[in-house]
DNA sequence: ATGGTTGCAAAGTCTTTGCAACTAT
DNA sequence: ATAGTTGCAAAGACTTTGCAACCAT
């Protein structure tokens, strides 16, 4: 295990590598496997101190580099959660989105075939070749929401 | 005119104000009215060339601090485009959204009633209180698609 | 050998904060 | 008078770049 994850995915990065004259490199080898093993969204941060603790001689430097060629190659998606860079694999076996709180700051995840489908409508009616999306649905989760409803009777209560 | 523009959100504005016991300000004035006019989506430094252009001493601290007001008062959105950190109007007589082109960097703008619908469903199925959202679609608008057509069957004839 | 890759340190961005002067209430 | 606001300069956070050593081809 763990050579067999990502298969494709090494095959496209190689494939982007030849190319463009580029080269393999244990530091990338490395930050792929990490990178696709947590499906979570990553700061570079975290993905730094995940790659590390496998192999010591990563540099923060080339976390950063690498990410680049990985969007390059198309195998990663750069999003922004909570004013925080992040990035997760575009070759997401299921793409998702979210649903974000501005209370509490919890990211709930969704999908919708439907949302999806009518998208693609959009982009066609443009001309546009659609290659990935990014939607974020902001507002307040349950619990927030029932505060932030109690907090509001209670001003309007007040005055 | 001037003045006419904004009606609303100068209210909102107000009420957020005294809420929260803040002041009022020639400067907080003079950006929600630059802020306001533009409908396109202003990056912190344009809209620091805009608001000096009308009155000389507002800094560029000040513009941060009251973007960041504006937001907490529901009257601006953040958005990241191609990397920048821009702003919007949040109370846009229509909300729309965005195509983002990889090739050139165009951005179109769309609505979508249906999607906007399905995104309440999505957000009630989790209990969530939707405030508002983002939605980009990124990929090759008309030509560059017609570009990029091109250069990869030149490449598949080559091979 | 050639030319891409790496880490480090330095330089760059963009954004926030400390502070004394200023201003709305 | 009191308490919020401002601009400036300094500090911070995050990202990119210059460079010499290193490594894949």
């Amino acid at each position: 295990m763990g050579s067999s994850v990502g298969q494709k995915e090494r095959a496209i990065l190689s494939a982007h590598l030849a190319r463009h004259h580029l080269k393999r490199s244990g530091q990338r080898e490395a930050i792929l496997e990490v990178f696709l093993r947590c499906e979570r969204h990553l700061s570079v941060d975290e993905l730094l101190r995940r790659v590390q603790r496998k192999r010591r001689d990563v540099g923060r430097t080339t976390v950063y580099r690498t990410l680049k060629l990985f969007q390059e190659a198309g195998l990663a998606r750069e999003l922004v959660l909570d004013g925080e860079n992040r990035y997760e694999p575009a070759h997401d076996r299921e793409h998702h989105d979210h649903l974000i709180c501005q209370g509490c700051s919890a990211i709930l995840e969704f999908t919708s075939p439907e949302i999806e489908r009518l998208q693609e409508q959009v982009a066609a009616a443009h001309g546009f070749e659609v290659q990935g999306h990014r939607h974020q649905i902001y507002g307040y989760c349950r619990d927030c929401a029932a505060k932030r409803r109690k907090a509001l009777s209670r001003r309007a209560g007040l005055s």
